[in-house]
Order: structure tokens, then C-alpha cells, then sequence
DNA sequence: CTGAAAGCGCTTACAG
DNA sequence: CTGAAAGCGCTTACAG
């Protein structure tokens, strides 16, 4: 309620000491400084978030824009981001973006210096034109499980991934090896894509050639690779193992393969992508990326040229790790 | 970058003008407004959010206080409130509670109307003396999963939601009923001692004694519930049904069931509340809380607030329903 | 070390 | 229907 003009009036200086007080400015007597300081106390003073960014042209503000039903594995990501802005001065506001018309609203609401500092943008692909206008309006911007040439971002090598999740199940013997993995989104995400790309290449490495109707693809969700699974299974040569693009598909591999009496890891090898927290519950065989971390240096990237470093356009990629649990053994 | 008044100097017209159009407001002709329209796309122009908050004193931003990370269910929640704050008008600020001094820090910063126009918090207690002062700002708040006489709020009966999973435990035949749950938490939260009172009370009706060591409590998580579990699976007489005050937790005690070789549900029941997504993964019974819809409904409270009903110190109860899936038996 | 004043970019009575 | 001007509450050169 208490404006920087009545506290200055109670201590009896001018709004602008008051001001320097406020931000630490070194350039004001020890006495004055108690003053003030008194003053603000005993009148409960805090300056006006709105006035401050008015004249400051900063809003100590990011903006975080996820998909955030859509996927565990966003959610976890949000939390790496969260937590290291915490210990940052900005404020961080929350864009979930369910629809893709949402999502071009919110991008395009975004460039606006005036609203945020800066952007950052969690499994979500941007347009060139997007870039352009956000360059233009001189607006940060870092990716998290995103890419773009001139934007600095934080990834993961899908391909790889996929590789590494085919191969272990190759090496356990399994030829009749089945992914179940996403459409197009009309986001544009590819790591499906990416993934399915890897686990083709490891296949061809051990001569195996693909077999129609091993690749499944369906929007995200459990349920539809459930029904997937159901599908694989009633093949007159069902797959003896299945990669499954996601954790989040992966449990609805499980399910199917539950339904339908088969014994995981005995008839039936799983194996998912992400390591989210359930991965661990259902003790299923996964890609661990570590998504946590994906936010967290997102995050510093973004501080860091919010401090005026310029970041170029950098790419970092994070390690994939195989982790082995219960639902993929040796075949036969 | 373009400024109302470069919008205003192109189209030839006054700032109050361009102002008025912007705002839809009706006293301005048709054929200005047009004219102003025109000049507003092709300068690519948009309102200083910064200018437009100082100026109107509102700041179109929600503050959402969330303990975070300690809970998959208050993530469930921050959903259904950042669902329907999507189609308001409002931005959402995130504010994620770890530490005990992080709370006190951001719920007093909180009172303050020029950073945000009001304030949702989830389950979080908050002390009379933040109350008043939050009220002094005439700030409208609405707790999610908390209780407070003079605020409106959205809970669930965890009395009755304790006695519920009970009374199916000992519906089966169970007599030797044990809980597992949490230690009064630095935040003041009072739910798993509340499921506990109804899980107690329950047994009482039911004509048993309560057993000295049946009742177990640690820090919240899934690991501390396990090594608690460990303990009652060791005891001379175990418990054949264990109440969980969390689906989390549950995990916990499915995971120290399984390596102890007790088969669930033959050997051992168990029963959650919450109704989280790994609930159905892992296809636990459970006491189902909506999550998302308390969130919903929070925000649908903050809204009305926000457009000027006066709330009252309206506390919403919602319901709770038992969800029996496959860890839960008759006894023997 | 400090004050007076301009400026940040809007909104909104007030006149006309 | 429209313009000129005050006001929102800060920050920051500019003088002194």
C-alpha cells in the first residue's frame, strides 16, 4: 500500500535515495541507509513489481512453455528447470501448451520483451519464423529436447538411443524385435521417429531384415500402444521383444502383454525410453536420459545469457544410459 | 519495439485513441478504428504489458504456490488448475516450495498486489499471521488441499478417507492392519495423520486393539516406506494388510513385499490413497482423491474471486471413492 | 552523498 | 467520437 514517495516522506529524503536504498547502491550515508531502512520496515514497504519493470525495461520474468499432460518425461524436465530458477531473481511463468493452435498463440504472445526476459521452450520444435521474430525482438531463448540452428539447446541422440535399446535386445538373442512408437505430432516432435531410425539401423547391422508389421506408430499414450501391443501379439509370428519409444508406451506394453498371459521377461522382452519415476515401480528395462538434468542446464544456459554471455548457437547433448532391469532377458 | 505513440503518430490519431482500441472500447469510429488497426499490424505493435500493469494496477498474473517435487499428487493438482487458468486471462507464476525457508520467503513476498493479482496454493498450510497479512493486501486466495477458517479452500475428508481404506481391509477378514505413513512434515501438512485417525478409528469400531508397532512413520517418499515395510514384514507377528497414507508410499511397501518374497495379495494386502497414474500401472487399491479436479475447481474458485464475488470462507469438500484393484484380498 | 526531474508506456477521467 | 494531460510508482542520469 505504501508508495516510495511516503517512505521518502517519513525519512525525510528524496525518492531517489529511497531508491538507492532499495538496490544497494553504494553511494549513500550509513545514516540515511538506517533511516530509510527503518522507515520501509515500520511502513511494511515493498516497491511495486509493476513500476520497477516499467522503468527498468526487465521484468526479472522467464517464460516456460511445455506440453505438460502430454508426457511424464516434460513434467520431470520442468522440475530441473524450476529448480534451478528458484535460486535465480526470476520469477518463472508457466505456458501449457496442450493444442497446437495454443501453441502458436502463446509462442507468438511471447515475443514480447515487455512480458518475459526471456524464453525457454521444453519438447517443443520452433518454425523458422518463430526464431526470426524472436531474434528480432532480442529475446533469450534456449530448447530443451529441442533443436535448432541458431538457437542454443539441450538434446539427446535419438538415433543412438534407439540403437542402444535394439542392440541389447539383439544381444540377448531376440531376432523378431518390434517398436511401438508415435505418429506425427502436429507439434512436430521427431524423437520417435528418431529412435525408430536407430533401432532400423541396429537391426540392418545384424542382418536382420525388417519384417512388415513390426512398426507400430499411434499418437502418445499408453493406451494406444496397449492396443498396439495387442495387435503385435496376435501375429501369426508375434515378436519374441518389443522397444517401445517411450516408458509411458512401454507400461502399455506391459499391459497387453499381461492381458494376453504372456510372461514378462519369460515370452516377452520390453524394453522403453525416458526412465521416468514409474520405470523404476514396474522394474522395466530402459534408456535412461536424464531429463531432470535436460532442464537443469537448460536453465544455467538461459542465466548465463540473461548475464550477458553471448551462447552462439551451442548445441548440448546429454549421455543416454542402457539401464537393465526385469522385463528383458535372453530369448528362448 | 514500436510504442503506443509511434502507433498513434503513424494512424494520426491521439494515444488515448490507439489505448481505446485497443481495449475495445466502443466510443471510437469505425473508420478510425480501422485506420489504427492497420497501423498497429503493420508496425508490428504490441502494448507494454509492464506499462499496462503499472498503469491499471492489475497484473493479470496468478501466483501458484506448489510444493513441488515432494508429490506426484500435487503435480496431478497444479494441472487442473493450470488447465483452466489457460483459457482465462490470467498468467501463472510457479512457485516451488522446497525448504521450509523457501516457503516463508515466498509466501511473504506473495502479499503484494503489484506482482501478482492473486494467489493458489496446494497443500500447504498457511499460519494466521500470513493470512492477515494477505488479506491487509486484499489479495483473494484460495487453498488447494489445505484448511483455514478464513479462507476459501478444496479438501478431501482424510478422516473418512483413512476409515474407508480400513474398513475394505478388515472387510476381508484382515484383523492384522498396519499403516504406514508420514512424520508431521516442516510444512505443517496434517493429511496422513488424518488418514491415520480414520484408519484408528476404523479398527476401533471394529472392535481391535491397536498393536503396538502397526503403526509406522517417516519422511515422506517411497524408499523410507519401504524400509518401514521391511520392518512390519519382520516383526514377530506381521500385519496381513498394510494402509498406505500415499500411493507413493504403497510402492514402497509393494517393493519391500516382493523382496521379501510375500506374494500380494495372497500373502499381504495393500491399500494406497491418492489414485496417482502409477496407482493403475502397478494396479494398486486405493482411496481415489480427485487431484485434478481439486485444482480445477481452485482455480475455477480463484476465477469468480478474481471477478468480484465475494467467496465467504467457503470450504469445498470433495468426494472420495474406494478403488479395489488386485493387492487387496481376503485374508488367508 | 543527495535531490529534483525526466522518463518508462500505458490508461482514464475530463473537456470538448 | 477524440485529444491533451495527469497519473501509475519506480529508476537514473544530471547537478550540486
Amino acid at each position: 500500500l505504501a508508495t516510495i514517495a511516503e517512505v521518502a516522506e517519513h525519512a525525510g529524503v528524496g525518492v531517489g535515495t529511497v531508491s538507492r536504498v532499495l538496490n544497494g547502491d553504494p553511494r549513500v550515508a550509513d545514516a540515511t541507509r538506517t533511516r530509510v531502512l527503518a522507515v520501509i520496515e515500520r511502513l511494511d514497504y515493498r516497491p511495486s513489481a509493476a513500476a520497477r519493470n516499467l522503468s527498468r525495461g526487465r521484468t526479472q520474468t522467464i517464460a516456460v512453455v511445455v506440453p505438460f499432460l502430454t508426457s511424464a518425461s516434460a513434467v520431470e524436465r520442468l522440475r530441473g528447470v524450476v529448480d534451478t530458477l528458484r535460486d535465480s531473481s526470476y520469477h518463472v511463468v508457466l505456458f501449457d501448451v496442450e493444442r497446437p493452435q495454443t501453441r502458436d498463440d502463446v509462442v507468438s504472445r511471447l515475443a514480447d520483451r515487455s512480458s518475459s526476459d526471456a524464453l525457454l521452450v521444453i519438447s517443443l520444435p520452433l518454425r523458422d519464423a518463430e526464431v526470426a521474430r524472436l531474434e528480432r525482438a532480442r529475446m533469450p531463448i534456449v530448447l530443451v529436447d529441442g533443436r535448432h540452428g541458431r538457437v542454443p539447446h539441450v538434446t539427446v541422440d535419438d538415433v543412438a538411443g534407439g540403437r542402444l535399446a535394439a542392440r541389447h535386445l539383439l544381444d540377448l538373442g531376440h531376432e523378431r524385435v518390434a517398436f511401438v512408437g508415435d505418429t506425427p505430432t502436429p507439434f512436430g516432435f521427431t524423437s520417435s521417429d528418431d529412435r525408430r531410425a536407430g533401432y532400423e539401423a541396429a537391426l540392418r547391422d545384424a542382418g536382420i531384415a525388417p519384417r512388415p508389421g513390426y512398426v507400430r506408430v499411434a499418437p502418445h499414450g499408453r493406451e494406444l500402444a496397449r492396443r498396439m501391443t495387442c495387435e503385435l501379439l496376435a501375429l501369426d509370428e508375434p515378436p519374441t521383444a518389443i522397444f517401445a519409444a517411450s516408458d509411458t508406451q512401454a507400461l502399455g506394453v506391459l499391459e497387453a502383454a499381461r492381458a494376453a498371459g504372456r510372461d514378462v521377461p519369460a515370452d516377452l522382452s520390453v524394453i522403453g525410453f525416458d526412465d521416468i519415476e514409474a520405470a523404476s515401480y514396474v522394474q522395466l528395462s530402459t534408456v535412461r536420459q536424464p531429463l531432470y538434468e535436460s532442464g537443469d542446464l537448460g536453465a544455467r544456459l538461459l542465466l548465463r545469457a540473461l548475464g550477458g554471455t553471448e551462447l552462439g548457437p551451442v548445441g548440448e547433448t546429454l549421455a543416454l544410459e542402457l539401464v537393465v532391469r526385469a522385463t528383458t532377458a535372453r530369448c528362448g
